[in-house]
DNA sequence: GACTAAAATGAATCTCGGG
DNA sequence: ACCCGAGATTCATTTTAGT
């Protein structure tokens, strides 16, 4: 690779979102096909990119080059090259497809993984997370000259530093037992009656577990979102996004597995929407101004409020602002205030009296929403 | 999947391996220092660069508090072309004085990972593994805006595809209890005793964990071999050589750091043999979230849930949340919810309708756990 | 001292929308 | 583009303060 100056890409001006149609595969080298596709037209792009060039890299070969096994410096210097290419020119493609606040997932092994992530960074994607996926049933090192290879590496990427994206935090915080979904997976491989056979043998090499990708469905997308997969495979991403409620189209050129993920996809069955709702982060969350829950009368003008520890008080004002002594403003800038913090969450903060001890004024505001939304 | 194509060491011929003084601390610029060494003097290397965090402005905790970020100038770099010419080069004269039979360990982040893996294969080495540290108590994600992060990556690499390296498989093995050591282990970060502290604060603001490097050289040295750390630190890599019977050779440029590195290497005993046995870290016995089940098959998100004596019911949804009416949650806060309870252990109180009546959900788990965990 | 509650802290690319 | 204010947000562990 080299000493390569980052060039990072910028959009000279806003893109406007398109709108296409979506939940079909299209046959054909993934270069090409994504070539024909509109501009920001992709809410997410899950890739399983090959890592052998026999799949991917015989476009970039030099003109009649052929590896001659003998000059190895030669052999090396086109290998690791062609794959960069190969890697930089559909990268290239996958960012202008993906809308502005798309967002970009690539899995990979160290055979490829490192060449992936500089690739993406050099194309300008703004790293969000590598994320592990620590395979509970990995297939041992027969030889026993290395470490069991237990685990595989995904990369999660935005579009730019300052770019927008999708994280829906609070799902996966529920997915994971309210604990915060860390960055190191735990998820069985793709076998049993998961695993796609065609007579006897199984019809992908690597296909990868439905419960990998709704997982990163459920995290990064929303409902309706149009989630493209440029190396479709047998079609888990299809599979698992029609199941979640979310379109997509698949990128694939053997006719072998296209059969087989058609085929699947069609048997697919999507969740009903009560079952695909999912846990909304408060960000999105329609929202209660503190003065609503004063003059609806859930809280009374002159109520006093406190902390937790009754170390400090506060008075509620018919406007819906806190006074201490002579000073006041929101629940959130007089927690702050007298915390000497840089901020403060009022609604958690802030305390009433109430039968069997205090609560915090957030209960409230969840009990106005319960009796005020639909 | 394949593997790339094959990718040539050479060495126009062989180079004897060279005696070298060691158990000393060279101060100075790493690539300097390592400019100064024979070719082929030594057995390992063990490098923790700087990861060019690139951190914006502070960042705040929920509580208040500012977080401590690593701001210090040997992590500052313009560009990522200037880091990659850095990487290059400290690379280049690694593995000059590298044996030939020798091997190499980088550890990084999703920051910097990247751009030393492609380095290094980039130089001619062969990555043997990639590493996974899964920290068990990582800093969490204060603002709810990505996954934890919650691991850092190492890279082992050897001198080239078909050279040799050491690899002691069964003592791996025995620290595992008797498996096959895999590419991912949990390890707490530096803290408590071991932290280094200088004037009542932390002596150096990324110290690594002295079980982690135990682990490396165990794995990857044979006593008496020489171990050189080109990024010494306060000196970690040389504290657990000593104590491992190894030799060791650290490199680095900061007064502050080399002072507190002595006095600890100095303080540091050798262990005996009995003693090699102790170091077992692997605690932590396999915890199953609830939406890993929904996620993995086991239970679809829609199925209705409900207590034995079927007075309550409940719907699970696509993120492992349970919902009751309008209400949801998880499965412990629904019960507690619904019985009026300050506290329920949802995996005994819901149940799901099988062949023979109701079972408890935690059977679900139990089969999970039987199928899933080696 | 013993026990309990509170505070501190770790390689972190950590808000968002309106004016 | 910047500025400002409302509002959302944390896990495991160790150390210190308090009873």
């Amino acid at each position: 690779m080299g000493v390569m100056e980052r060039v990072a890409p910028r959009r000279k001006k806003a893109i406007a979102p398109v709108e296409i149609e979506a939940d079909r595969l299209l046959r054909g080298d993934c270069i090409a096909e994504m070539a024909k596709l509109p501009d920001a037209c992709i809410d997410m792009i899950f890739a399983d990119p090959p890592y052998n060039l026999q799949l991917g890299g015989d476009l970039f070969r030099p003109e009649g080059g052929r590896v001659d096994a003998v000059d190895n410096d030669w052999d090396k210097f086109d290998t690791l090259g062609s794959y960069d290419r190969f890697t930089k020119t559909w990268l290239a493609q996958a960012r202008r497809i993906l809308k502005p606040n798309g967002s970009i997932w690539v899995i990979g092994s160290y055979h490829n993984i490192f060449r992936v992530g500089t690739a993406l960074q050099d194309e300008g994607f703004w790293i969000l997370n590598d994320i592990i996926w620590r395979k509970s049933n990995p297939m041992p090192n027969f030889k026993g000259t290395r470490f069991t290879n237990a685990h595989e590496t995904l990369i999660w990427a935005s579009q730019g530093e300052d770019a927008k994206y999708t994280f829906n935090y609070k799902a996966m915080k529920t997915l994971n037992d309210e604990l915060q979904m860390r960055s190191d997976w735990v998820l069985p491989i793709c076998g049993g009656q998961e695993r796609l056979k065609r007579n006897g043998t199984k019809a992908h090499p690597t296909q990868k577990p439905e419960a990998l990708l709704y997982r990163v469905l459920l995290a990064c997308t929303k409902p309706g979102d149009v989630v493209l997969d440029p190396f479709f495979g047998t079609g888990t991403t299809g599979a698992v996004a029609k199941r979640l409620g979310r379109r997509w189209i698949g990128i694939e050129r053997e006719d072998s597995y296209i059969e087989v993920a058609m085929e699947r996809i069609e048997a697919a069955l999507p969740l009903d929407e009560s079952a695909l709702t999912i846990m909304q982060s408060a960000k999105g969350q329609p929202k209660v101004a503190f003065g609503t829950l004063v003059e609806t009368g859930y809280l009374q003008p002159g109520t006093e409020l406190m902390d937790t520890r009754r170390r400090w008080r506060a008075v509620v004002r018919a406007d819906g602002s806190l006074s201490v002594g002579n000073d006041s403003g929101s629940i959130h800038k007089m927690g702050a205030t007298l915390q000497g913090a840089p901020s403060c969450n009022g609604w958690t903060f802030w305390h009433y009296e109430a039968e069997g001890g205090l609560k915090p004024i957030d209960a409230l505001r969840q009990t106005y929403l319960l009796a005020n939304e639909p």
